[in-house]
DNA sequence: CGTATTTGACCTTG
DNA sequence: CAAGGTCAAATACG
């Protein structure tokens, strides 16, 4: 076959068992209470990444492919208006979001029972990036992970593509100007066309409620913007995730 | 042995 | 003063 079959067929497998997981949930009114954003989510970054490792093939360029996702779930401006944030909630705390993180910090949370871990871009120094994450685990049964980002990364892309990079490696970054028509085409609608669904994540502290919507966001955006795509605080140069990322309120990469 | 992670101490802020 | 965020020495790992 290809190289990177296997995680493909992985990603793949994961994608069968959530939406079986999903059939099931859905089809039991009693068990409605159970979140299934997360079912989604993982069904949709399962078909991301095995699309991504079958297109990276067909391409003569490989390259790996950041996590598509839904849209964010809420992103601010600072009291300055000048910092950002960007919240996202994945059953997957180490999902690819296409970054090199170096983990600096964890803390127990009085507000939580679990510990949050405090990453830097991999390229702080170096760079002088001042990207910053965090990532805490807000639910229990399915496991859900906030992770917030902090910060632009003003860090060039070719710090992060190598040419022997693969979907495991910190550097998961994707070229939009190697991709063809399809990949566009087959990823980018999933991602608006899942029906609006919210749930309730319970958290421990003060964390507030989200709203989770796939094309809607509102009640979560504080200065009434809105991520309407899935835009991961990355899209450096000509590595970007939508052709008009100036339309969007926060690019990091853009400074 | 170089690099990444862990973890207690320290700093900042409200 | 408490809580969250960061630093940096110690430790683990490849």
């Amino acid at each position: 076959m290809f190289p990177g079959v296997d995680k493909a067929v992985e990603a793949l497998l994961r994608g069968q068992e959530s939406a079986n997981r999903l059939k099931t949930v859905l089809g039991q009114p009693r068990t409605s209470s159970v979140p299934t954003e997360p079912l989604f989510d993982t069904v949709l970054d399962s078909f991301s990444v095995a699309l991504s490792l079958f297109t990276n093939f067909t391409s003569s360029n490989p390259q790996p492919h950041p996590v598509a996702r839904k849209p964010s779930m809420k992103t601010s401006h600072g009291k300055d208006g000048l910092e950002h944030y960007y919240i996202d909630d994945s059953p997957d705390p180490h999902h690819n979001d296409g970054f090199c993180w170096r983990k600096y910090g964890q803390k127990k949370i009085k507000t939580s029972s679990h510990q949050r871990c405090y990453y830097r871009c991999g390229y702080a120094k170096e760079r002088n990036c001042n990207a910053t994450k965090r990532v805490q685990q807000i639910q229990e049964s399915p496991s859900v992970y906030r992770t917030t980002y902090v910060g632009k990364h003003i860090c060039q892309v070719d710090a992060f593509l190598q040419p022997q990079d693969d979907i495991t490696n910190c550097s998961k970054m994707i070229r939009f100007d190697k991709l063809d028509q399809t990949m566009s085409e087959s990823v980018m609608p999933q991602l608006v066309s899942v029906e609006h669904q919210a749930i309730t994540m319970e958290d421990e502290g003060t964390d507030q409620i989200m709203n989770q919507g796939c094309d809607n966001n509102e009640g979560l955006v504080d200065d009434g913007q809105l991520w309407a795509y899935q835009v991961p605080p990355c899209s450096p140069g000509n590595f970007i995730f939508l052709e008009d990322i100036s339309a969007f309120d926060y690019n990091p990469f853009h400074v």
